[in-house]
DNA sequence: ATATAGTCTATCTAAATAGTAGACTATTAT
DNA sequence: ATAATAGTCTACTATTTAGATAGACTATAT
């Protein structure tokens, strides 16, 4: 259950979208921003638009930005608009998988997984993007405090 | 956040071993009853075993053993003992992955996954392999009542 | 027109996953 | 002793996935 580069870079891509809400940006600049390979961030940004949490605009004066308002987007949709669902386990939603299984009905492993898949999903629908970036500011602050 | 084969075969494995305490399993009686690559599970089992979970007896009438009481085995022990903490975000416990995090000390997304992992691990040490068997056994019985 | 900036398709490499092969060692029963 | 049993160990292979890169193409603002 970790989260790879992958995951990592959408998480950073999309915090780096909300942090500049309002603006078009451009690859190239979260790429800077947030130490991301410029053409894999490229691809992200298509499935990410795909998916309906960005939008974009060609051109001059062109970049990507949020589809919708910050608070309107959490972290379960954005994780799983890249990767689909991410119960940790299969049966959970993979049909096929099931008729494999030796234990069909009585599998117990799937009550707990579908149980700490729950959990997870609802922590992560409980940020959202506005939430985010105040958990950030908030941080940040602790940090100047810090070092005064 | 998905369970591969590997881990999907670790939990049939011990499963199987918790419902027949007290005997020493043959690797090919766990392969045939989970449908385990018998190959596969004879390297598991090496794995579980260097980890202090099953132990094991040579030669004939030998066999594989839970090498603790079910109830003193939990899911997070086996999970973690064949693939490392199971944290979803590297930083939790990477120190080197830290140094290349353009957000070091302000991260949010630190705290939002330490938090479901803390959340996910409690959950998976409270399952001990007792339990587990003992959930098996109230599905099946619920089972048989249906078909009835 | 032309520069800008996103779009699309294809390719490449490295690592992880899943599975296989075969020789070796310890133990028990005869 | 020795043969059969059953785990141990090392190495290898195939397939898939992850991560990254290349280059031609399209839309738009000035």
């Amino acid at each position: 259950m970790k989260l790879n580069y992958e995951d990592d870079y959408t998480l950073k891509t999309v915090f780096d979208l909300a942090l500049h809400y309002g603006e078009n940006v451009h690859i190239a600049d979260i790429a800077r921003r947030q130490d991301i390979p410029g053409k894999f961030l490229e691809q992200l940004l298509l499935k990410l638009k795909k998916a309906g949490i960005v939008a974009s605009k060609k051109g001059p004066n062109g970049g990507y930005y949020l589809a919708k308002k910050p608070k309107d987007i959490n972290l379960k949709q954005v994780l799983e608009s890249i990767k689909g669902p991410f119960a940790p386990i299969e049966c959970a939603w993979n049909k096929d998988y099931i008729k494999k299984c030796p234990y069909f009905v009585d599998c117990v492993f799937k009550d707990i997984f579908t149980d700490i898949y729950k959990d997870v999903s609802k922590k992560l629908k409980a940020i959202d993007l506005n939430k985010l970036i105040m958990m950030h500011k908030k941080k940040q602050k602790l940090k100047g405090l810090k070092s005064e």
